[in-house]
DNA sequence: TATGAATGAGTCTTCATTCAT
DNA sequence: AATGAATGAAGACTCATTCAT
């Protein structure tokens, strides 16, 4: 049973099984991590962790959500009103860089849940989302002859393609500053779109 | 026990049991599938599987290993003697997908490899001869004044993560044509290279 | 995981797991036996093993150890404060054989255990403080010119020998009045000893 | 099949996988041993194993066999034509412990089979004959009046439990002097037997 | 005689999930 | 809301034994 209402103590415990299962998924890997080691991690008994979800899968599903709803509204609110569609696309680069430097677990996370078949799809269904954004700069780009005509959409997966891998190697795995490297991922993906 | 000595009829169950238990992690995932999915898939008994290998770990290495020889192998036959260090970057890039086109099983396994602590090293070791050698084309490019100064380490992993993305997108979820999808990653590396 | 904290209920279930333990190894050997046998045994799910024990080797790990320590408790008891060396010899003798008949599943696992490479250093270590209290009283008895001068340590093990071989074979096999064994067991040593 | 007719390679192949079984056995175990282990030593394919023994157990029965004809050979050649009884128990005493310090494979692998279902009524019917020799000196010194009245069969198992106890913990383990052991045996058997 | 290959039942162990309290 | 206990299917791996060659 999904719980609906939950007193100010279950939202706590709620979350600190998120966080906990985040951070432990992250390092081992979702398989390689039990629900035992998470609520051991916590110091709770088992029974606590079905109190709060229905399933393991669940947890990955709820971590996989908010880390989405979240990402997303760090990058609006970067966009700001900006009229300037190819400077849209630098301020998206840098918020994405900076918002998973301050959340390395769902990188992780991310980036196992896009080799597994359970939860490929609802990635899949998240990615087309960001994507589609940066798609529709491109597309005003193109509109105003700012860039050439190309498709849209495979430009925006070569800029999110630069974006993924500067993170994993430099932001999560070697703590690089993100300014720096956003930096990098802004002129090569600008120089890229405008040449 | 690696086998030292295989008649030709073990060798090609070798073959067999690597084919095969790349398709089905490619196609499930690593853990989810059972060495008892492997063999029965092939229709023969558990005990074939740790005649060749000696864990299903093994196996995955095994696949890692080759995997990357053999990609190995194309890029460096693709790039000739090509004296020209950004269009040695180029015909990386085509030849990068290419074998990935050919090898679909092998870039799922990768993905996943990348994200499972025991794997994850194996393949960063892997994947830094690639980039090196990328990194030492472009030290070539910038010593010769063909695109500016910027760290060439940087630089190789945003093509890198082009090139992943694309393939991962076009080539094999989509299965676009390559030259289509090579074109796009060349004329967007290059320029975000020079600009 | 040992678990720490064990409700009554908990408690009972692994003391019902270290009899049904205790009595199959004895009857078919350890390796013969398994775990499902065990919990088979019980009439519970295999998981329950596991909740009490890490492994089937704790499990008679455990069992060494608590029999140890009732057969020391035991010998000790009968010693009480008798100041006569060789007395105490005796009453060690008898001691043991009537611990081990109302023991003699422990036996059979000490038997065994003496023999696997595993446990026979545990063993050994037990076995060491056994022979020491022996070998202590012997000295005191050489002390007091009640005996010979002897190596203490090979007659101690001499009378651990007659002792062991008895017990299998009248108390274990034959079921036969410990008493009697006892007696002859007795006389045997303490004139091998004194002449 | 057994095979009743063997070459002088072949029967040489025989002794080699007897010996090798008796060395692995007394090492590691008789059930921790593999055939796979026993073969893999000898550096031969798993099929010669089973072209001269139907089974593992097999091996071990021969090995049981063997054993304890070779060790009544040298005791009935240890007694002569000795007409003291007290005599030949001390001679038998001290071949027992010179075989055994010859054989330590097979002293080990008595231990285990002692311990098993399956050998033990083997192990004992030969102890039974080493043993009921051993009370036929006893009867005749009793007769003789030499000692004392008591169950013959007792006594016989206790001075086999002393060489037993002393073979194993100095012969085998502590690689003690023969000589030396056998003397402290002798003269506490032959105490414990007179008084 | 001997080998590499194969079988498949069986072993220990793990783990997601449920339940009684 | 939480706990200790229990379930049992499933997994990786082993191994005695057999077979084709």
């Amino acid at each position: 049973m999904v719980r609906a209402k939950l007193t100010p103590r279950g939202k706590d415990r709620r979350e600190q099984l998120l966080r906990t299962g985040a951070s432990l998924f992250a390092e081992r890997g979702f398989h390689p991590t039990s629900v035992s080691d998470i609520v051991g991690a916590i110091g709770v008994g088992k029974g606590v962790f079905y109190w709060y979800f229905q399933s393991k899968d669940e947890l990955l599903s709820e971590l996989l959500k908010s880390g989405h709803h979240e990402l997303r509204k760090r990058q609006q609110q970067a966009l700001g009103d900006e009229p300037d569609p190819l400077r849209r696309i630098e301020r998206g680069i840098s918020a994405s860089l900076a918002w998973f430097a301050e959340h390395r677990d769902y990188f992780s996370i991310i980036q196992f849940a896009a080799t597994d078949e359970t939860f490929a799809p609802v990635l899949h269904r998240n990615e087309e989302i960001g994507l589609s954004d940066t798609a529709r700069h491109l597309k005003e780009a193109m509109a105003d002859g700012r860039i050439a005509d190309q498709d849209p959409d495979m430009l925006a997966r070569a800029i999110h393609g630069v974006i993924g891998r500067l993170t994993r190697d430099y932001v999560i795995e070697r703590n690089e500053d993100v300014d720096v490297v956003a930096e990098l991922a802004q002129s090569f993906c600008l120089r890229g779109l405008t040449g």
